[in-house]
DNA sequence: GACCAGGCACATC
DNA sequence: GATGTGCATGGT
């Protein structure tokens, strides 16, 4: 089967057996951008004790964080982990936004996403996920978001070996999906409830709502 | 009490 | 360049 229509297949059996995810609820864009880095590598739930944090104590804007007193960040931030890390990235992430849009998301329109990537790329702590996970569900561009259990799925069902970088994950889907922003941020929330359902590092292929469309790759079934 | 969660940077070889 | 390690909390 040709690679686009796979993976069109792949998303629509998916979306029928989890539904719609509205995966990155946030109320504004900037929201999004917070929750990018205090998201790494830790549970959702921890991430939004630290949102509320902020949230009560005024720091939910971009000129404020900006300026914030980098120990109260961390008190702040400290339930979402690796606080001392996080509360520096996320200040810089922040000035960074501050200086280059004055704060203002819509300012960034005209800017190219390769150039903005390429910026957030440059600043510590902000790696390709959390830069496209930006890029996508902050500013609304059509870049595809790459995690671990999107490569487990990938390289699970054999599309790429398991030597393959976050670009090759990327241009995978990118090159073979339609350009299409709400497409690929529902997608990837789908890779996400697949990999936390089924595809797991101990796989529960049998019961994957892909086993029919795929076959089982462990050759368990 | 281990294991994991919506990564990344850096040291060392 | 590849491999290993520190970062840290809270839920299961």
């Amino acid at each position: 089967m040709e690679l686009s229509a796979l993976l069109t297949d792949i998303y629509r059996t998916l979306r029928e057996a989890f539904g719609y995810q509205d995966w990155w609820p946030a109320q504004t864009a900037f929201e999004v951008m917070v929750g990018a880095v205090l998201t790494q590598r830790t549970n959702w739930s921890n991430v939004e004790k630290a949102l509320s944090a902020l949230k009560a104590a005024g720091l939910m804007e971009p000129g404020a964080l900006a300026e914030a007193d980098l120990e109260r960040l961390q008190s702040l931030i400290r339930p979402a982990g690796y606080y001392r890390q996080k509360s520096r990235n996320l200040l810089r992430l922040v000035q960074w936004f501050v200086a280059r849009s004055g704060g203002d998301i819509a300012s960034l329109e005209r800017v190219p996403t390769d150039e903005l990537r390429a910026e957030l790329l440059s600043l510590r702590g902000i790696g390709p996920e959390t830069a496209d996970s930006i890029l996508l569900y902050a500013l609304g561009r059509p870049t595809f978001v790459v995690d671990a259990y999107t490569k487990r799925a990938v390289v699970r069902h054999s599309l790429l070996d398991a030597e393959c970088t976050y670009e090759e994950l990327k241009e995978l889907f990118e090159g073979h999906l339609p350009r299409d922003v709400e497409l690929y941020q529902d997608f990837h929330a789908q890779l996400v409830q697949l990999g936390k359902r089924y595809c797991r590092p101990r796989p529960l292929c049998s019961m994957c709502p892909l086993h029919p469309l795929l076959g089982d790759p462990t050759g368990e079934a």
